[in-house]
DNA sequence: GGTTTACTTGAGAGCTGCTCTAATGTTGTT
DNA sequence: AACAACATTAGAGCAGCTCTCAAGTAAACC
């Protein structure tokens, strides 16, 4: 049983996100204590989990609730949650080769910054510098 | 040579974005022809792929522009710029073990709905079947 | 028992980073 | 001349937080 701060440390999500979140609808089953204080339960932390994950990988917050309602609604619509899940994994995949394409970039910059501090050198490509500019391989 | 069109075409981002770039000052070397249209030089292709990059791994644009105006500046700021490099580096790489993370619950859930459809069971673990919860292992 | 401290709540303002629309302009084609 | 196809800017609109505030509860200390 979480608080909603103990949920925000534990899954490190803002307290502010998850308020927001709540308001959203994202957690239909998380009950009150009789102040009214929201109490999560290990059941809600999945939920909370699924929910980071659909928004960790740039699923609108609209389908997100769409995910939920499908879930509210019961088995009839498993094949549609697995079509979303499905979906949600292959555009993570893409999102995976994209950030190895920019930890290439960054590399790649490491090494050429690194080079022109050990060789003392300036930075010919900068445009500021008035030489001629070397093509950048990126 | 390219337009802001072909820009956008060859560096899959939107024009919308790319004119918002240029007005928060991020292509600060782009030249106009006599019609006032933004010629992008190769140079600038390169240019415009860095701050895809930076931007891709959620570098806030002010902290761009920062990266921008110590270009601006030259040689000087050669090692601030390669901690920069550094430090977004670092960051892409918590981003991919945390993108693998989400990955792993994908493939979790999908297993998941794929055991549910192919033994036509029922989703036990959703709150909305008053059933016993089986506690998910996520 | 009253006050302080530490939490919670919701409403709503503010911020970032786009995203889109509208008005205007140039160029080239029919 | 009219139209299509592109470019420009200013500025409105939007998503998704992020933060502030006022108000409420509860345990801990004087």
């Amino acid at each position: 049983m979480y608080t909603i701060k103990e949920v925000a440390d534990k899954l490190d999500i803002s307290e502010h996100t998850l308020r927001f979140w709540a308001k959203s609808d994202f957690f239909p089953f998380v009950k009150r204590d009789k102040n009214n204080i929201r109490i999560f339960t290990e059941d809600d932390l999945a939920w909370v989990r699924i929910v980071k994950c659909l928004r960790a990988v740039g699923t609108e917050n609209k389908a997100i609730k769409r995910y939920i309602d499908l879930c509210i609604i019961g088995d009839s619509t498993i094949p549609e949650r697995y079509e979303i899940i499905q979906n949600t994994k292959i555009k993570a995949l893409q999102q995976m080769k994209e950030l190895q394409n920019q930890l290439d970039l960054l590399d790649y910059k490491e090494k050429f910054y690194q080079n022109l501090i050990e060789n003392n050198l300036e930075d010919s490509w900068n445009p500021m510098n008035n030489k001629q500019q070397e093509a950048q391989a990126v």
